[in-house]
Order: C-alpha cells, then structure tokens, then sequence
DNA sequence: GACTTTTGTTCATATATCGCACAGAATTCT
DNA sequence: AGAATTCTGTGCGATATATGAACAAAAGTC
C-alpha cells in the first residue's frame, strides 16, 4: 500500500472513538488527546466532526458518544453471517444445559463475544456481544489460540499482559503452550477459576465445513454448581453436538 | 462550527462503516462506493487504511469488516453507564415475568437496543445490543416518542418509513400522534403484533431523578402465551417496579 | 489577589487528501 | 475471439487538513 492510500485523518478519529472505552464516557478534549496520544486541535476536529454527524454530543466542555455510534458496530454484527448462523445452535445449547452459552472469535490478544445466550447471570462483569476478556485466561480464547500455529500463539502471548487474576490463573508462557497441545489433542479446553473465582467453563472449537476454526463456543457455570473435573462429563457431549451441527452449515 | 473544524476524511470513513450494514458482508470498492454516495478513489483509501488498522480485511477484490470494528460500538456499551446500569434490574424483570426484558434509546427514527435479558427466543429476528428497529412500530418506540414534544415526534415520523408489517401496524401519522397522547396519560405502551405476527410487547419509559426520559424497557411476549388484552394485567406492576426503582438510580 | 498550571481556541503554513480523468485489468456479452 | 462493459489503480492540480506555537480564558494554588 503506498503512503497515499492512507487517510490519516480517519485513523486519527477511529482513534478518538476508542478513547472513549471502558471507564471514560465524557471526556474533555485535553483528556482525549492524551488517552488517544494525539494533538489537541487535531482531537478537537475529530470530535466535532462526531458531534456533527450525530455520533457525539457536546455541551461546550465534555463529549460524549450517542448511541449512534453503535451503528459501526453493528454494521459487522449484522453483516457477518457468523453470529447469525451460531445463535440459535447457542440458544439450544444453553437450554439443554441451564447454563450460559456464547461465541468468540480473536481479535488480537483478546476474544470478542459475538453472540451469547445467557441463562442467568453468573458473572460480575456484564457480557454482550462486542465484550471482550483476555484470551489466554479464557476457555474460548485457550481454544482459539491452540488452534494457531504454535509460533504466532507464542507471538501473541509474548504481546499480552499475563495477569494473575486468580490463584489459579496459569501465567507461564510455556505451561500456557503446553495446554494449548493438550487442548489440541483433546479437543475442548476447561478453566477452573481463572478469570474469576466461583466460575468455570469448557470451550470448543467451531470449524467450517473444510476443517478450519472460525470461533469458539463455550458454556460457563458457577463452580459451586458445577465443578471443573464435572464439566466435561456433562457439558462435552452437548458442545459437541452443537460444534457438528455448526460444522455442516458454516462454509 | 467553523468549516475547518470538520473533518471531511473522518466523516466519509464513518459513511463506508456504516455502507456495511444490513446485508453487505462483503463489499467492492465500488460496490461501497455506490451505497455511501462517495467517489470510488476516496472509498479506496479509506477501506485500505480500515484494513491497515486491521478494522477491515483485504482479499485483493472484497473487503470485510473485522471483530475488532467492535471496539467502536463497545466504546459506547461499556462508557455509557445507562446500560450497566439497567442489565441487574432487567435481569430481575425477564426472571420474575418469565419473558424477555429490553432497554433501548431513540436514534432518530430507530430505537436501539442497549441492553437485554432474554429468555427464550420469541421473535424471528435476533436482537442484541446494538440491534435496530423502526420506532413507530415498537412498544418501546412509542413510549420514547410519545416523551418528546408533539411537534417533534411528528418530525420523526415524517421522515419515517411507515411501513405496514401486519395487519395490525398502525401506519397513519395522526393515530400514531393520538396513541402517542394515550400512552402519555395511561404510563405505558402496548403493541399487538404491530412488527410481527405473534409478538405482543408492553413498555414504559424509564425516567430519571429528574423526571426525563432517559431509555425505555419493555416485556415481549408470543400472543399465543400472553394475548395483548392481558399484558397491561401481567405485566405492568412488574414494568413499573422495576421503573421505580431505575427512577431513583439514575442521575 | 497574584501566581502557576491547565485548557480551549486560533492562525499561518507546510503537508496531505480529494476527485477527476485516464489507462490497464478483469468480466461479460455477442 | 473480439467488442463492450465494468472495475480498479494511479497521477495530478486544486483544495482541505495537520501541525505547533501563540494567545486567551479558566481553574487551581498559595
């Protein structure tokens, strides 16, 4: 691609709009320059031009997005057959269980929820579509990274923060690459309490009909419900059943 | 706002985003070009600095949006309190009625779901966070245009498609006004199979401590299970419940 | 109240982008 | 196969934008 192809501009607002993530719903021009590490002026147009176009509001001191900007989001989840095709496979699924079921694809070092069923919730944090949790702690993200070429899992684990979230979370590079094998061999992946203590959850890959992995499913329980060394007795025939249907009808 | 304070580049970038939406997966250059009104060449530059950013990807003739375009929706979810805050009470809601709760906003003529908990899929259309629906025709739409200024809501419905789904849809401008002034002195809207054929849903509006309107929230149900005439009877207490208690959380 | 620091805005100019027009490539039609 | 059509990539002049410093206003500090 040459240098001319590229509309610094727009990276520059798509940059602004990320800024906003997580805690930061107003923000004063000068806070968002520094959270997107950009020029103030150059802060201040993209966010006027967001207002302008509806996307933000203004009161002359704080910006905040509308919940038009939920449009962009939802231009790939309504787009993408895949969240589409999933749900109802999901909805079935996680009647069957009782429990929460939901799908992720990688995007980077993180998975990204795009489409859940949930039954009850289980969970402090509130998950939907679009939410996103670190992938090497994650029953979906473990799945999805073991079905990398060994290399580029190393390469994204190497560019993620390994936090101990629970006693049980597994940090080690290597003892994380050793799980992906056994996952591989075994086909499913279960974290016992490593995101967040009380919860555990088993995961499967979701192939294309050639074989390849397009997402991940999974269903999450409360340990004291449903403890790890059960969850596979349980829940695995059901995942399973779910990844072949899935299997016959995604290209 | 001066001519210079308007980022031109930015806000054709978002136009290509958003030319995604719906049923365009997969989009040519000029294929996008056409659906966001804008030369091919800017299109170009734009769809390739999307895939630069790895917002998009690049086949050589299609592009396709990205998990990680998401990041621009979820800024929205996870900033804006509104929606965190709703989710535990809805939670509650969908439990004790034994039917899917919804909280949505108005985006001009659309409302937009920001939150849900659903029980069992009732509608033919999968609805998460982000989904849209035509306002006329949605229980939640009514209650948030009957809250703005008459001459407003009529506005809106001007430039409202008012298409007829059902038997049932009301289509008429002047009835809608009129439902809009009885569901300003009774509290709550109902609608019969107005957008689907076995889909009764009633709403009310949430306020805040100050007494705006901030979103709305609503009980779906198939008519075979909770036929319109009885909704109003089943429903409401719990609505207005849980419509108190948002009343006193929310500033 | 005077001082310092932070913030928002403006300006001139160097730089980057836009949209048009053209040419080559790919596709479709005859 | 060749013509016609559609699509994509590129060069260029006109136009729009980014930059960083400078200024004004506000907020915070003593």
């Amino acid at each position: 691609m040459r240098e001319t192809d590229f509309v610094s501009g727009f990276a520059r607002g798509l940059k602004v709009i990320e800024a906003f993530g997580e805690t930061h719903q107003r923000l004063s021009i000068t806070e968002a320059s520094k959270l997107a590490g950009l020029d103030r002026a150059t802060v201040r147009r993209s966010l006027l031009t967001l207002a302008e176009l509806g996307y933000a509001d203004y009161d002359g001191k704080f910006f905040t997005l509308t919940p038009k900007i939920l449009r962009l989001g939802h231009a790939y989840l309504s787009a993408t057959p895949l969240p589409l095709q999933i749900q109802p496979h999901l909805d079935q699924l996680s009647e069957k269980a009782g429990q929460s079921a939901s799908a992720s694809v990688l995007d980077g070092s993180e998975i990204v929820y795009i489409a859940r069923a949930s039954q009850r919730r289980v969970m402090s944090i509130n998950l939907t579509p679009g939410s996103r949790l670190p992938a090497y702690c994650a029953s979906m993200g473990r799945v999805l990274l073991a079905a990398l070429p060994e290399s580029e899992a190393r390469a994204i684990l190497s560019r993620t923060d390994l936090k101990q979230n629970t006693p049980n979370t597994k940090t080690d590079p290597e003892d994380l690459i050793a799980e992906f094998r056994r996952i591989r061999s075994k086909g499913y992946a279960i974290i016992d309490q490593e995101l967040e203590i009380g919860l555990c959850s088993i995961a499967v890959p979701v192939e294309n009909d050639r074989g390849q992995t397009v997402a991940a499913i999974n269903i999450g329980a409360p340990a004291a419900h449903a403890p790890a060394s059960e969850m596979a007795g349980r829940y695995l025939p059901l995942l399973q059943e779910t990844q072949r249907a899935l299997r016959l009808i995604l290209r």
